[in-house]
DNA sequence: ATCGATTTGTTCGTATGTATT
DNA sequence: CAATACATACGAACAAATCGA
């Protein structure tokens, strides 16, 4: 195989030059900037390299250009370098494990709210939902990726826009990753047990019963994950160990 | 007050546009792009406006320019296309309730997948940070804000780092937002009360009790939540409630 | 209110380096 | 090796917006 390291362009190694500018204090909040050609000089480069990387300083919301007025640090400059860092991260590089523990981080918190938060005729949206599953799955050999929909409403329904937003991204990855391809193998039998539990979650969520909607939305995703990988479970051994001590409880009620 | 209505660059108009294109399938996956001369001509627009909007694309992952192949839509671009999305709902206009019930869904979590898998180095490195912010305190009028270094870490140490780069941009934001100026007019109880939160969490941690130490940081989180906005607790009820019965048969053990 | 200086927005022409055939 | 196609990069120029004298 060819290495083929990619070479930097000028471009790109001017917007980290001038990230760590702002980051080092050297461009504080606020300030203008010196003229775009007056940059291009102090940097060596032509004036359209420059411009090329002052645009994309500008998507991230780093920097702001106005026509006539000049160029500034932007107010939220800090807090968009960081933003970016963190869709650095995001760009494809988490491994089907993260993104999974991820879903069952946060899913089962926003499955929690939205319980609490939507509105009937949101939960009879996502009954629609799942009976259009229903009757896909039975026509042709469904794929559990494409069941994300469902999942994605909930989220949605939490008010959250953050995590729901982060979710839609972490499924989309997914969707396009071994996992997919994965899920195409499982047997049958398993992906009934999918649609068994999006029943019973809605049916929680209809009762108005935010903390078995959790529940199930935990156990729901946790078992796609011991299909996965199945020594996950030794970090989670505690935390199961709670929930099955609480429903022995409430059977006791 | 002045509207003015930010005129769009024709380079952003040319990136929703390039975006809107592969979203409707005329762009697929993996596929060459005409010449950047042939497009700027079909776009209508100048070679360098092109490029400009080119390497915005570039940057985000969705398109990737080679010298002498041409310019290809990026296997990832669907995925950071969504990741685009993502990002510009990150971009500063989450309200302050938004950003700390956010912290509060992750980061008891993430405390707890901390406490399983840090090292002993880590865990003293806590203490370090701590002791630190303890000296701090007691010096000088110290910020609830400044003591969020112990969070970042104990965040990192979880091992998941989607969570973690999204609980540091969330912390970014409050920290430059009025709850930073707001926190600087609590009690001094209350901000002791938070020392003591760290202290005992930091020792649950160290006792190696996941379950314990993200209850701490649950509490340590709500109670924030509440000086804010002391309403939010309708929501929580319940799940208040069920810690509380888990600790009485703690107890009771 | 007009003019002029400054700055970004936009275009064109040209040269160079790189990859494919 | 030569020819071709393409991205990369530079320089000069004009238009449009902004601000101050």
């Amino acid at each position: 195989m060819i290495p083929t390291v990619k070479k930097v362009n000028l471009s790109t190694q001017l917007v980290e030059a001038m990230v760590k500018l702002i980051e080092t204090g050297d461009w504080k909040i606020g300030m203008k900037l010196p003229s775009e050609v007056d940059m291009a000089v102090s940097f060596h480069v032509s004036r359209n390299i420059m411009r090329e990387s002052l645009k994309v300083m500008e998507k991230f919301g780093i920097l702001d250009s106005q026509a006539g007025k000049g160029t500034f640090v932007s107010d939220t400059a800090v807090i968009n370098i960081h933003n970016m860092h963190f869709f650095e991260s995001l760009k494809s590089n988490s491994s089907i494990e993260m993104l999974l523990e991820t879903r069952l981080i946060i899913e089962p918190e926003l499955t929690y709210y939205a319980t609490l938060r939507c509105t009937d005729e949101e939960i009879r949206s996502l009954r629609d939902i799942l009976q259009n599953d229903v009757k896909k799955h039975e026509i042709l050999n469904f794929f559990h990726t494409d069941d994300f929909d469902f999942h994605v409403y909930i989220a949605r329904y939490s008010r959250n826009t953050i995590l729901s937003n982060l979710l839609f991204t972490i499924l989309d990855q997914l969707k396009s990753s071994d996992y997919a391809k994965f899920n195409n193998y499982v047997d049958v039998d398993v992906k009934n047990e999918s649609f068994v539990d999006h029943l019973t979650l809605l049916e929680a969520m209809e009762k108005r019963d935010p903390l078995l909607a959790r529940d199930i939305m935990y156990d729901h995703i946790f078992s796609r994950i011991t299909i996965i990988n199945s020594s996950y479970d030794t970090d989670m051994i505690l935390s199961r160990k709670r929930k099955e001590e609480r429903m022995a409880e409430e059977k006791e009620k």
